[in-house]
DNA sequence: GGAGTGATGACA
DNA sequence: GTCATCACTCCA
């Protein structure tokens, strides 16, 4: 009998297109040092220069630069004044692009998420490791494609109808 | 349906 | 320096 494998994403992982990455992303778990484990069920994709409902449309500030490093690194932003937000950044140097964690089996919503693995702007710009106390895990689940449904993002009208109407949510159906 | 909350970015 | 905005959550 095998034993079940639990393998660390390495960087190159998320150094992939962003789409790629958030369709695979669904089903891993996101681990914390604290010894918990969720797995991932609902992220979105804010990709590239033109996508209107990313922080990055309107280029590079001091919030946002880490959007434009290699895959594999952490974004932590606040919102509304109490709220962090978990991304990873994708793709290449100089391509600004992220995924936003939304949620996972056990803690729905991004805001909860956070609040329940004590994620804050210290973890900003750190690289998924287990020298940050934070990283993603294969164990072995690969949920069938079908299962794992596209939407529009949530909360991006601002954005405007073409870009906030993109099929950029990926939900695994419960 | 509506309020809370404060860092951030745009503009001057 | 000002000020509007916001990749959300909770309570009614």
């Amino acid at each position: 009998m095998m034993a079940t494998m639990n393998k660390l994403l390495s960087k190159n992982f998320f150094e992939r297109p962003t789409l790629t990455v958030c369709e695979d992303l669904i089903g891993k778990y996101l681990v914390s040092k604290n010894g918990l484990a969720l797995m991932i069920t609902e992220v979105e994709a804010y990709d590239g220069f033109d996508d209107k409902a990313s922080h990055a449309s309107s280029g590079k500030t001091s919030r946002n630069e880490i959007m434009f490093e290699s895959g594999g690194y952490i974004y932590m932003y606040l919102i509304y004044g109490m709220y962090w937000m978990l991304n990873i950044v994708t793709g290449q140097k100089d391509y600004p692009a992220a995924i936003l964690i939304r949620g996972a089996k056990e803690v729905s919503g991004p805001g909860r998420l956070t609040k329940h693995l004590n994620l804050d702007k210290s973890f900003n710009k750190k690289i998924l490791s287990k020298e940050t106390r934070l990283w993603i895990e294969d164990r072995g689940f690969y949920p069938a494609k079908k299962l794992i449904r596209k939407t529009p993002r949530i909360g991006v009208a601002y954005a405007g109808p073409i870009w906030a109407n993109k099929p950029y949510r990926f939900v695994m159906q419960s």
